[in-house]
DNA sequence: GAGTGGTCTAGACCACCAA
DNA sequence: TGGTGGTCTAGACCACTCT
């Protein structure tokens, strides 16, 4: 026999799991579960936290512990899509604020990503898209000083210093000679930190997906990486299949 | 002033992050911590759980809270790819076993995507991939049953009952008359259920991506999940930008 | 054997929410 | 106001690892 929280916890993700307790109900509250068990308060405590930790319930204090959504993340495939397609299910209002830009001093990782020297002046942008009320991403971006000055001398546009969101940073390149060929994204997944998980308003037990980019024509032109709650969010992309 | 075990994991946080406990080396035991601040055992490890759970640090029993390896998710940037890449950091011995196979009734979801009646049949074929002694990948696929037969008529390959792990599916499809056109990769992340950490050996506070693949030409031809631990892994794409 | 983390208790007080 | 979860204590015993 497992420990007496291991137990509890099965238990109680198998009535989940079973429907016993659907996505919005309370699971028994603590002192219930006291009682049936014949355990202490912390015991009790130690098994909710588990499937806290699992993303299957969040506590709320005054009201009980509900069992989230079971998080279906929309399925949406048009596999028409050339390019890579951020997928959100709810289209509500939604805004993007450019947070902090200028010039940076670029740190061990997107100087190798660029393929520039360590510490090399680049701008630095920090932008925060909100759908709702909560941050939904958080995307932060470096383009090289050579990208940079070119972009100015043909669009007049001082990316260190505008904080309008670039409707196309893409075509302030073309504009500038630098026509971006390919873009290379890479996934990974990890548990947010503090302050991610507070400024994207994110559910015990969920991880942020992050994507890092690397557009590129013969030379880097820009890095930057998306970091996104791991259920609200899904990445697609459509690759061709060379025959 | 915010809670007790709080302040401990915030200021545990910080020396971990400027490297007064680095990857692999133990943060202070847990008598030790109840000397300091002068609080109770369970304190303190309300304040070591939360670090667990952020994936900064391993409690091992005998031994002590050792820092985890900062996940730095190798960063190879070779993007002359030029479809989806599965990078791994350390070439070890891998193995690749099917697990199960056989025919099996399409589930509401892999039916949607694969754009067949519910409950239709469908060969579906289990698959650990390992990396050393541990499973690194969990590989789910199912097949239409029109897709099977025109594999079994063309190649004399039964997918129900072949337990050697199909060297090239794509090759079979394209003898078969199903070429593969496109794959829609949709990538999204959540925490593993216990039977998956298990398996795969994860550390707490270990997220899981999770790779939804749909493979097509004109009609659907395979639908497959790929899950996988989120930071032994990264998935890596190339997209062409349209100029 | 000494030292580590893991489990569990019985009781207390606090913070929050809904009726 | 009553019920919910959140924090914290002081003490006990167990399981594991290393030397």
């Amino acid at each position: 026999m497992a420990t007496r929280h291991a137990e509890i916890a099965r238990h109680l993700r198998e009535r989940i799991e079973d429907g016993t307790y659907p996505p919005g109900a309370n699971i028994p509250p603590i002192s219930e579960l006291m009682e049936q068990w014949g355990v202490a308060r912390d015991t009790v405590r130690d098994a909710v936290s588990r499937l806290m930790h699992e993303g299957l319930v969040v506590p709320r204090r005054g009201v009980g512990t509900v069992v989230r959504d079971s998080t279906p993340v929309a399925l949406a495939y048009e596999p028409e899509r050339a390019a890579a397609v951020w997928a959100d299910q709810a289209g509500e209002s939604s805004s993007d604020q450019v947070i902090q830009t200028g010039w940076v001093n670029a740190d061990p990782g997107v100087a190798a990503r660029l393929a520039i020297p360590q510490g090399s002046p680049v701008v630095h942008r920090l932008r925060h898209q909100s759908k709702g009320s909560a941050v939904a991403q958080i995307h932060e971006q470096w383009i090289p000083e050579q990208v940079v000055v070119a972009i100015r001398e043909a669009a007049s546009v001082d990316l260190a210093d505008t904080f309008t969101p670039p409707t196309d940073l893409f075509s302030l390149m073309r504009q500038a000679g630098h026509s971006p060929r390919t873009a290379t994204e890479t996934v990974h997944a990890r548990m947010p930190q503090p302050d991610e998980a507070e400024l994207m308003d994110m559910a015990p037990g969920v991880p942020v997906l992050v994507t890092v980019r690397l557009t590129r024509n013969a030379a880097a032109l820009e890095t930057s990486t998306v970091t996104a709650s791991g259920d609200r969010l899904s990445l697609s992309f459509t690759v061709p299949l060379e025959r």
